[in-house]
RNA sequence: CGGAACGUGGCUCAGCCCGGUAGAGCACUUGCUUGGGGUGCAAGGGGUCGCGGGUUCAAAUCCCGCCGUUCCGACCA
């Protein structure tokens, strides 16, 4: 492609709106531009990157037998109010006069062509998969394509006739993921995740460490342990047993509402303090027990219980049930709540907790002897530097920008849609599904991430949306205007995807700003200065290692670095 | 959904507090100039100051409402 005839809008200010160095440098590179929140248009550059990552894609996705389907992205409303994920906040899209909605994902539409065509255990297993536009009602978009309302994504599913079978679909979609994120040149890691509504039974995440990460993750600084935090856990010291046979008895704690004044009027250690954190789950109240300075992990909350709706007390209420405000709630003495308690605790005493009455506490609590506990949880938050349940060493919390996720999510779909199947004695039986996901732009994203410097962005040879950039320092120069127009027609010829700087009247100086700032992994530089040996220069984006050739030698040479 | 900020030529921003002829740099057009790291000079074109209402002789500027965008938080299959 001639420069002088491309459409490739550089800028040398940075937008405004953008935060994160990939966002910034994706506009400033002219390979794309917001249209509204979270939906952006990708200008001819970048969608050069965004079809090598998707070819990748689907040759992983063929090697483990994929079938590439293309479904539609408009859904009727009914078959999402049958799996009853219509109305999970936030997260569909709709068409209001004609009881559409644009899918956020594809377990559905996958779920009822299954319905229809599998009907004996000899069409199973099955890997369907399209890479396709999805739309989601993000509250919030954000970090440019990392988080939109629009993105392109590889989806895929499987259909296995037994959990063995599905472990088997799973494990050879982490291993073509593991393949596809090695050959985009990313650096990544994998772990261990929670299904969250997806329903399911496992699930694996794929990330690049990034500041700019949403996720937060738990990384074992030693061996390869890692979890997002949503369900890590570490090596947290039960709080265990002291000062055994004591009576519980109330302590006057005169406006003492928080566990570390609580801490520090008593001078007590906060592992001896057994806080109170009081919740509606599905609308009965709920007691959760915590170590002093520990902190509540929601979502393994919420996966303790199964699931259901949790909520904080009203204004009020919390007085009528329990007989105090909180910060003076405690297990003890309380009617009609559901106790629950971190694992810390299990069997501990010689606690301190709420009395039930404001400005009091007990101290000498058993959980054996005095609670009535109604099951112990890891519910507790891993914090930094924590040890590692499984070699002991520090843990890391760090920020992780997820690439992929794939989830077991067994027969959640099947049994909403009724894809069932014969086995070999006749039985009907639910299909097991597996689904597995990969964002195209944050594969593009991400490796703008990893790979930038202050000059702008450095394309790697899988990804970059041309191998070569050829800049002709002048075109007033006759020999250097025939030598780069040679040289790229024979890079052309030779198969070489080239960019060719070949606009008149631009200065030196701008066009190397420009290819620096568009980052194809090699520049070749046609100027007066090499033409003098008969040589042209040959610079790597990535080292800035520059090399002269000869011109005749100059085709061979590239390709030979091409291929390094 | 809670909190905050912003909205002025294509881009980055000043002007607003203290109301009185809409500005700069970049980009663009034309001419000359320069030609190995965003050349220099000159002349030009381009803006209902997000939208609506109000106050006022007069509103980019003050007041009210709305819309949009961004950031922090909540949420995130």
């Amino acid at each position: 492609m001639r420069l002088s005839k491309a459409f490739i809008p550089t800028q040398k200010e940075t937008p405004a709106d953008a935060t994160i160095p990939s966002h910034q440098l994706m506009l400033r590179a002219g390979l794309m531009r917001q249209l509204t929140a979270g939906i952006y248009a990708y200008l001819p550059l970048v969608y050069r990157a965004m079809l090598k990552a998707m070819n990748i894609l689907r040759e992983e996705m063929n090697a483990i037998d994929g079938q590439e389907f293309f479904l539609p992205a408009l859904n009727p409303e009914a078959l999402w109010i049958q799996t009853g994920r219509r109305h999970i906040p936030n997260f569909i899209l709709s068409i209001k006069e004609r009881d559409l909605v644009l899918a956020p994902t594809h377990e559905e539409v996958i779920a009822w062509i299954a319905s229809m065509h599998i009907q004996s255990y000899k069409d199973l297993p099955q890997i369907w998969y399209q890479i396709q536009t999805k739309f989601r009602n993000e509250p919030r978009p954000r970090s440019g394509v990392l988080r939109g309302r629009q993105f392109i994504m590889k989806d895929s599913y499987s259909l296995d006739r037994s959990w063995e079978d599905l472990d088997k679909s799973y494990e050879s979609h982490a291993e073509a993921y593991r393949k596809i994120f090695t050959r985009c040149g990313l650096k990544f890691f994998e772990v261990k995740a929670s299904s969250g509504a997806m329903g399911g039974t496992g699930s694996q995440e794929f990330m690049v460490e990034s500041e700019f990460g949403e996720d937060t993750v738990v990384l074992c600084q030693k061996c390869d342990y890692a979890a997002n935090l949503e369900i890590a856990s570490s090596k947290a010291m039960p709080v265990g047993r002291s000062n055994d046979g004591k009576t519980v008895e109330e302590i006057h704690t005169p406006n003492v509402k928080t566990i570390d004044e609580l801490a520090s009027f008593l001078k007590a250690d906060h592992v001896r303090l057994a806080k109170s954190l009081v919740y509606k789950h599905n609308g009965k109240p709920l007691l959760i027990l915590m170590v002093g300075n520990d902190q509540l992990n929601e979502a393994k909350l919420t996966a303790s219980l199964g699931g259901g709706t949790i909520e904080p007390f009203e204004a009020g209420q919390l007085q009528t049930l329990t007989g105090a405000d909180g910060g003076s709630i405690g297990p003890i003495g309380l009617k009609s709540f559901r106790i629950i308690a971190d694992k810390r605790l299990e069997g501990a005493n010689d606690l301190i907790s709420g009395a039930n009455r404001n400005d009091y506490h007990l101290r000498n609590i058993d959980m054996q002897r005095d609670v009535k506990v109604d099951g112990y949880f890891d519910l507790r938050t891993v914090e930094d530097g924590e040890d590692c349940t499984a070699c002991g060493s520090k843990l890391k919390v760090s920020h992780g920008i997820e690439l992929g996720h794939i989830f077991k999510l067994g027969t959640k779909y099947a049994e909403a849609l009724n894809v069932t199947f014969l086995d070999e004695n006749g039985e009907k039986k639910p299909v097991i599904m597996g689904s597995y996901g990969i964002g195209v732009e944050r594969i593009i994203a991400c490796h703008i991430e990893q790979s930038r410097d202050e000059h702008g962005i450095i394309w790697n040879k899988a990804l970059a949306p041309y191998a070569v950039h050829v800049i002709a320092i002048s075109m007033n120069n006759k020999d250097i205007v025939l030598t780069s127009n040679q040289l790229y027609q024979k890079l052309t010829e030779a198969g070489i995807e080239t960019l060719f700087d070949d606009r008149p009247n631009v200065t030196p100086g701008f066009k190397f700003k420009d290819a620096d700032l568009l980052g194809m992994p090699l520049q070749v530089i046609v100027g007066e200065k090499g033409l003098k040996n008969h040589q042209i220069e040959i610079k790597k984006r990535k080292t800035g290692e520059r090399i002269m050739v000869g011109i005749d030698e100059a085709p061979a040479k590239i390709k030979q670095l091409l291929a390094e």
